[in-house]
DNA sequence: CATGAATGAGAGTTCATTCAT
DNA sequence: AATGAATGAACTCTCATTCAT
């Protein structure tokens, strides 16, 4: 008789209801996702996701917060493995890359955010992003104490990094497409790998850094 | 009884939609942005919208297009007036920095298209960000020829250049909120002009350009 | 810089308007046919359709009227040649028959009228149906004054050789399309013209008023 | 405060829809019917119609679907009683025009969409006629074979019994009208009953088969 | 914890109709 | 006579959310 799994387990139906939120709400956005779509991703009643969350807005919230706090700790606990600004730096945008390229919904979200400056959830974006912005700002201005760093604005320096990697993981799908079509001496870096990228891009930044001018 | 307004200027109507649309859109997102709201704020009755657009996505494509050529060509003729590489990733850095900031919708919905490789008008965006693109490679590539920029990965440094520049603009606003709570040694350029920040990007990617490594 | 052409023919474009309702009246009925189809159609103004006539109804009623008058007056005509019921029920029957195949949109309109007792028209469909049917009801009733016709019962006589006909009629592509699939012994009529059916029927009206039983 | 109200009983939520549905289509046709007005006749919030049914193409469907099963499956099932074509296809036109008597929003659904060849669901209607028809042609071939009808073109036959009836149901309250204006001497069969009209039907359609000319 | 039924507000879109030119 | 711009009401349908079970 039992045609249905009741899975009666509010952790896993939690996680469950927020790793399908971080998909849907990364690929429509805040207001072209719908609670009806999430829930029969989930397959899970759609009156589940009001029980555990507030609401559509809730959700969204739960689901930054999880997204924004797994990068920060992410690169923080990266960070710990070094001891000079140099090495910092580097470790900080290899890591970002390689996570935003693993959970490519970050950028997704991020931009999405950041387009508006946090339409939806102004005060929760602007408290992750000053903390992951200051470990790069200390970094840098560490560097810049140490003698290694020249003509630092970290700010800046910081959506350079952020633009140029959330940018190339977004439109991966599109520089692809494009380079089906485009002539030979066009490179759209379709097949480059996060690797090779990040280490193109610690190189410039290092090359920016280390004069005045 | 005089309820009815007859502006009966098919150009100034269509236009003023248009317009209106870009605000929205640029601030709600294409999903977000209802025709009910943009039709009271252009004083205009619902049907209008339809009269003169197809749909909801015909006059999106309508805004996109408008915006997307605009800076196109906006870009190209500035481009026209310099003779060597090295002035024309100048010129094209600064003149984007210039219109994003004076036309700040166009980061928001480049970021918002960008983010999810152009979900609502693929070939749209595809087709403008390539000839954009183009001469931003263009430009390159000769400077590489002639010497005077080594190790280019244009595609890379397109993005670097349209990611530092579309998110300074885009979080202005939170980025000046945050300079009234942060401490002192923290910067956030929040009262930074599109010209400081154009000259220092510039700067930064010149010497990026100048050595192998 | 003539970009159109302006007939300026009020005669003609009230008619080209009226050809063109009944096309669309009967195919998609009232409620289904829009004023905008209508006046594209047309190759006209949508608002010369309300210049012509008072509103939609006022239009449907036009159509009616018009194409109620026609088969009436072509139905009495025919009727003049014949001197005796049984030569007039046979005109009767072959002139609407030929009417019906070659103006199909007369058995459609009158078909969804006569579905809801004319909800849109009541009293000119009314008018219309009560004249053509005294003719038919006379021919009958003359007839069995004459001893010819048996047992008439003119009404339901009436719906018979109406029903029969319009059905053959509206159906014709149903009827096409189902020779196609149906097996060998099963025949649609598919290919019958309306002589053959209007022979049949005719031989069959004629043996059923043979006799009483 | 109480206003809502909860039957939360899903069948006959869904029934009533159909029931009000049958109604209003017979009323109005796909095209005139509102699922506003449906809703609430059913005194129900407008989107249950849709939580219920797909859209109102998929309600429609449904309607029709039940009307013609009905239908169909009341035939059938009184065909089993007898044994001989002669009193099957009394048997036949009894039933239906009972059924149609009783359910008088079958004729009133059925020539609507047979006046355009099913427009909404020409598969359906399709398919659900053609297993009528079978039946039907069934019954004469039979009778053919053993002598008892002569001369039989099923389809003529076949419309010639549903077009004769299902008019005469829907043009009653038509007919009534005209029974209070006409003068002595017309008889609209106003008053008629339904039994009168099929033993009437029944004696003229066996008059027709008796002999070939 | 989980479900499906129910709701009101609003979405995008089309409609018949009218106005100024 | 003819046009295109404009309107308000209605349309089908979807949304986030809540209720009873």
């Amino acid at each position: 008789m039992a045609k249905k799994i009741y899975k009666r387990d509010p952790v896993a139906s939690k996680q469950l209801i927020v790793d399908n939120a971080i998909k849907l709400f990364s690929k429509k956005g805040y207001a072209g996702a719908s609670m009806d779509e999430l829930s029969s991703m989930c397959h899970l009643n759609k009156a589940m996701v009001f029980y555990y969350f507030k609401n559509k807005k809730g959700l969204y919230e739960a689901v930054m917060e999880e997204i924004l706090q797994e990068i920060y700790y992410t690169v923080i606990e990266e960070n710990k493995l070094h001891d000079n600004p140099m090495d910092e730096l580097e470790g900080f945008i290899k890591t970002y890359a390689l996570f935003a390229c693993t959970h490519p919904y970050l950028p997704a979200l991020l931009l999405k955010e950041l387009s508006d400056s946090g339409a939806v959830i102004p005060e929760l974006l602007f408290a992750s992003m000053r903390k992951l912005f200051s470990l790069f700002s200390d970094i840098l201005k560490r560097g810049e104490e140490q003698g290694c760093f020249k003509d630092v604005v970290p700010m800046i320096l910081y959506f350079m990094v952020l633009g140029t990697l959330n940018l190339l993981v977004t439109t991966k799908s599109l520089r692809i497409e494009a380079a089906k079509l485009d002539d030979i001496d066009v490179d759209t870096c379709a097949t480059c790998d996060i690797d090779e990228i990040s280490v193109y891009l610690i190189k410039k930044i290092k090359l920016m850094l280390k004069e005045d001018r």
